[in-house]
DNA sequence: TGATTATGCAACCGTTCGGTTGCGTGTCAA
DNA sequence: TTGACACGCAACCGAACGGTTGCATAATCA
């Protein structure tokens, strides 16, 4: 039903502990998930779980090592909303906000 | 519990219906709820459910005109998100991927 | 005034989400 | 070979989510 492929990596992004998970893993790139797990204040399956939300939305890049799975950052697809989405709500509309404060200032019944 | 402001606009975009929202506020600015219900396939209780999420998060700032509410796009989260988050992602790190990459395909048993 | 229009509010409902517990499987090392 | 270690799988649970229906309220217009 959903055909947008960036919808995963939006919803993924949407959990501020998936997003802790990013930034930890760009402090310190290939981390084991028992490591992951440390400071995260939830099981190791919670943390698993987070994980594989991750890996769907190609946010991480698993490579299995032995008996313990390296987790790798993948920028790509966050690059790529910056770039096709954001890019769209460009610093020339940032123009429309202070025309709105104006418009909000200027007429307070709304 | 939740201390990090910008949690919101995350939730926010993490919906394809509110995105949609956006876009249709991008192409035309200040519409009305029942303007904005068109063709969005639900009802328009959905839809005000959605713009409060929105307003919720500053993405969208109402006016109310007479008995009709206008809604106005505030991009200023979204540029907050993509220079202080995303940012972190730079293209520098891009070429880690080609790293994985090459790792990936150079060590197939993972 | 009275009908219509635009919106707000609230209860309800099925599904998804974030998290847990419990158990199974494969790998390494003594 | 045996035991510990890293991980996977699955059931379960409460809360949040996305959406609905029904009704109330305020502004406009004939």
């Amino acid at each position: 039903m959903e055909a947008d492929p960036s919808d995963k990596v939006f919803k993924a992004l949407a959990d501020p502990g998936r997003r802790l998970l990013l930034d930890r893993l760009r402090a310190e790139d290939g981390q084991t998930l028992r490591r992951l797990c440390e400071d995260m204040g939830m099981t190791r399956q919670a943390v698993a779980k987070h994980l594989r939300v991750l890996e769907e939305a190609s946010l991480v890049v698993p490579i299995r090592r032995g008996r313990e799975k390296l987790h790798h950052l993948n920028p790509a697809p966050i690059q790529e909303i910056a770039d096709r989405w954001i890019g769209r709500f460009d610093r020339g509309r940032l123009r429309a906000l202070a025309d709105l404060k104006a418009k909000l200032e200027g007429d307070p019944d709304g």
